[in-house]
RNA sequence: GGCUCCAUCGUCUAGUGGUAGGACAUUGCCCUCUCACGGCAGUAACAGGGGUUCAAUUCCCCUUGGAGCUACCA
């Protein structure tokens, strides 16, 4: 039988770091397995429900390359397929009407809470015949409808944990639905998991203790079982659950900061999963082939930006330089554009130096617009304006006497380290250095001039001699 | 309180009944005109106590610590 596995996320919040690797997880397996991966959008609590979260949700989603293989289901729109197995339930006398107010319930809780009692429902409505619920509600009575929760032990074998075991007795009588349109969470996931043929069910471990009572509902509808497996958490720094407000716990939010799809796949699948052979940076395409439920951690794992910085930059020069450039293309000033190939040297060149593709930007900048330095940026430690004057000119000459076709970076690397070993390396390659790039940190010489070409790299030699000049002026 | 789960370097993790390995971070060195990249080396962990065993990080129990759940949320 074929794997379906579903991804069911409730749009109530931002979309977490924690959402987007349950997703990825389920779709992993599917992937691995070629079986089907589904999104469900559980928004069956219309208070907290909000459409802007969907959005957020299937775009994080979409970004990281994740869809649904069907048609998206949404549960607030399944209301009569919801009916229809409460009902099943009421004429197997399996489900009742609770007319408790929530006022009622809360005191019976604290005083149960108070004697040190495990806190459950006591089951006052639960003799209440049918037809004289039925009366109460057509007087207009608020009812809930409650499950008759069978008390034994409910065993199941976790994927990632192994046998876990619950009494049921401990549960009490579950709340299903608010009514037989409105059903809550649990009673909604086993109707359309059943519906949408699902097999595997890959959760949080937060939903461990609504297996049971999902197991138990599953057997009172006469539904096959599925397999579970419960994922550990990803944890902040603090080691709890990570909150709503966690900075950039949004997942879009990484896109804008200018991580890889691939990178943060790559960061999220290795936060509790582990491939056999001891590899870290992995594409996708690897992660696919190498997942396997059996080597999902069973602890919870502490997500490390640093880490997620590394990987970003290893997935960068895992990427070709056009693959790079449709990338960063929407994101360059347009002048930027005017010269193809220079612009392409330059992305060859930073491609190595960017740990986040928005980095670009700022790094590149020196290439298409020289900044402005004072003259003594250009002098080298311990030494003199006039030596830095003549560095510089005898550079420039040299640089005058390579052929454009000649111009490439064995030629300059040849010519120029030739004066810079005679002269002093720092002597010759730090003005010409700054003279180029206009600061005091930047990529060496050979590679300005390769990327700036022949043209450019002169009149920024011309520029610097000028300022050195001026700045000897002053002072006679 | 009750129920369930978890426990190897700071972090992510590998691993086995017989020397605890890798990655990020960090430190030092090399490369070098600077900053990155890269290369090399180093610091750093089996929570504690009992068993079982010739031998336990590994298997069992307890303790401790941590997490989740305990809704007319999901």
């Amino acid at each position: 039988m074929s794997i379906r596995v579903r991804f069911a996320p409730s749009p109530t919040g931002p979309f977490s770091l924690g959402n987007a690797r349950t997703a990825l997880f389920n779709w992993l397996f599917a992937r691995h397995h070629k079986g089907t991966f589904l999104i469900r959008i559980e928004d069956t609590d219309k208070e907290r429900s909000k459409k802007e979260y969907e959005e957020m949700a299937l775009s994080a989603l979409k970004w990281l390359g994740i869809e649904s293989d069907e048609p998206i289901i949404h549960q607030s729109e399944r209301g009569d397929r919801y009916a229809h197995y409460v009902k099943k339930l009421f004429d197997t006398n399996q489900a009742y009407y609770c007319f408790c107010t929530s006022e009622e319930l809360e005191a019976e809780y604290q005083a149960q809470m108070s004697q040190g009692i495990a806190p459950k429902y006591g089951g006052k409505c639960r003799h209440i015949k049918k037809e004289d619920a039925e009366t109460r509600l057509e007087k207009g009575e608020q009812a809930t409808i409650r499950f008759r929760m069978p008390e034994k032990r409910i065993a199941f074998t976790d994927m990632v944990r192994g046998k876990v075991e619950f009494d049921t007795a401990l549960f009490g009588d579950i709340i299903i639905a608010k009514s037989l349109t409105e059903p809550l969470y649990n009673f909604a996931v086993v109707v359309d998991d059943y519906e949408t043929q699902i097999t595997h069910v890959i959760r949080g471990e937060d939903h461990t203790p609504n297996t049971p009572k999902q197991i138990a509902l599953q057997e009172a509808l006469g539904f096959p079982q599925v397999h579970y497996g419960h994922l550990p958490f990803i944890l902040g720094a603090d080691r709890k659950k990570l909150s709503k407000r966690t900075l950039t716990s949004s997942m879009l939010d990484y896109k804008e900061q200018g991580y890889l799809a691939s990178a943060m796949i790559n960061m999220l699948a290795l936060l509790g999963w582990h491939p056999e052979k001891d590899r870290e940076v992995l594409t996708t395409e690897e992660i696919i082939n190498e997942f396997d439920m059996k080597r999902v951690q069973k602890a919870g794992a502490v997500f490390n930006p640093e880490k997620l910085d590394w990987l970003n930059m290893a997935h960068i020069k895992l990427m070709s330089d056009e693959t790079l450039k449709e990338l960063l293309v929407p994101h360059i000033p347009p002048e930027w554009k005017n010269d193809k190939d220079r612009l392409m040297r330059v992305i060859h060149l930073e491609k190595n130096r960017m740990r986040k593709i928005n980095e670009f930007i700022t790094n590149a900048k020196l290439f298409f617009e020289l900044p402005e330095y004072p003259a003594s940026l250009l002098l080298f430690k311990g030494t003199t304006t006039h030596d830095t004057e003549s560095s510089l000119k005898e550079t420039e000459q040299f640089i005058k006497n390579i052929s454009e076709n000649e111009f490439n970076e064995s030629a300059l690397n040849e010519k120029i380290m030739g004066i810079a070993n005679e002269r002093g390396r720092g002597m010759v390659l730090w003005p010409l250095r700054v003279a180029l790039s206009g600061k005091e940190m930047s990529p060496g010489p050979i590679e300005l001039l390769t990327a700036l070409g022949k043209k450019e790299s002169l009149v920024r030699i011309a520029h610097a001699i000028q300022k050195i000049e001026g700045a000897l002026r002053d002072r006679s």
